[in-house]
DNA sequence: CCAAAAGTGTTCGTCGTACACCCATGA
DNA sequence: TCATGGGTGTACGACGAACACTTTTGG
């Protein structure tokens, strides 16, 4: 037993602990552009320089409880959709000491958010085609996520993520022609969208897009659940 | 420059690092059978108890890096299919002290490994489906590898590197039907695999798996890369 | 000669795609 | 009344799915 012990601290000693941080690719969807919550640095190191939010991951914590800690600390928002992308090792990636970053990317409703706490936090939204330089690798990560969410928004729907809880045809229409960058014929669009009868009807209207105004849907999230179970892919478009 | 300096140290002073250390699901594909490395671990802690393969991160290495080089290790390959999983960072995870993991995935082909390497490391390989208990979260480790393999293989060609390099339509199918668990119509299964154009014919036959012999094929993996630069995706079932 | 796996074509239905007009409304 | 975006239907082609028999050869 004692031998164990001993073992078992050599074992740990060999190793070096190393620093670990977590940062947020946070997106947002508003008034027909993708979005980016870039953040202004407010203290040392780097101070003035822009950067994605970010955080040491702590002793009593997992690196996705850090990450919606300072989602909610920077937003007010709780239940924020968010996603492990990858993690970021390079040896030198961060100049001031070894430190190792899991980029996470969220999504979230433009409507929901805080404004006032993300202004006190020298927080700013950027179009994702007009990104300044970040520190570090952090264009990187926002490439990756990028790519990430192009991916997985084809066969899941994380796209609703970006729109409001009662959304439009037409606005989720344009969401996917900006993720994807490509002209949607709005025909087959609803014909398809419809046909996965995924939409709960509200019977409203939102007048805020048009003249005509445009029927309110909500996601049901639970009968998805259901057929995603069975190997169900939600797919909008080749 | 002193003052910035300064803070830059207490930025840092004020985190905690970690050890962070990367475990390796390692598949084979092994006479029709999908099979998993795993370790009998010959050194204390737990002495004698099966887990992945894995090593602490080094301070001089990156995760992908340190993933490599014990594989290379371990089975004598390099070059190995390989790729992040996720992050496992449960703050009680390991007992013996705060260590989050760096999960990656690999695929190896069963023709090319080292065996006498292999053994002498105390590494055993498994079927997936008759795998026995393994340290910390290591199961769980495996669960969500076989979950990527099978969702990404829908979708990559990744399959193809469980396969030897050169290889017959109905090993490929074999393999497919063992990781998707679903029979798979032959003739429509080479028909489609067939006017994708990937596989390029060697005009030689694989006498080991029948009387008659099956065609072996290799696959053009400039052309793959070149169609999935255009979205191109690499199916064949639904 | 026979068992066992490899290889081959056709039919049918579904789904993706292309395409053009009317509707409702606020200004 | 007109400009603007919302909403609807059809025809065609491509592709996935179902399905059965012949070929080869070692034993």
């Amino acid at each position: 037993m004692i031998t164990k012990q001993i073992t078992k601290i050599n074992w740990y000693e060999n190793a070096e602990k190393i620093f670990i941080a977590t940062d947020c690719i946070i997106f947002g969807f508003d008034e027909g552009i993708l979005k980016l919550l870039v953040f202004e640095r407010l203290v040392n190191p780097l101070k003035g320089e822009l950067s994605l939010i970010g955080s040491f991951v702590k002793p009593n914590e997992t690196a996705p409880q850090a990450a919606h800690r300072v989602l909610k600390e920077i937003t007010g928002l709780d239940n924020i959709f968010m996603e492990e992308l990858k993690t970021y090792t390079e040896v030198d990636r961060d100049s001031g000491a070894r430190c190792i970053s899991i980029g996470q990317y969220a999504l979230i409703r433009i409507d929901e958010y805080d404004k006032e706490l993300v202004k006190k936090h020298g927080a700013l939204w950027y179009e994702v085609d007009k990104l300044p330089k970040l520190v570090l690798d952090h264009n990187k990560m926002v490439e990756d996520a990028l790519n990430r969410l192009r991916r997985k928004s084809k066969f899941y729907p994380i796209g609703i993520e970006l729109l409001p809880k009662n959304f439009t045809i037409p606005q989720l229409q344009n969401l996917y022609e900006v993720i994807h960058q490509k002209k949607l014929d709005s025909r087959n669009f609803r014909k398809k969208l419809l046909s996965l009868k995924l939409l709960i009807p509200l019977n409203k209207k939102d007048m805020s897009g048009s003249k005509k105004g445009a029927f309110l849907y909500k996601f049901d999230y639970k009968k998805y659940k259901k057929l995603e179970e069975n190997g169900f892919n939600f797919s909008l478009f080749k």
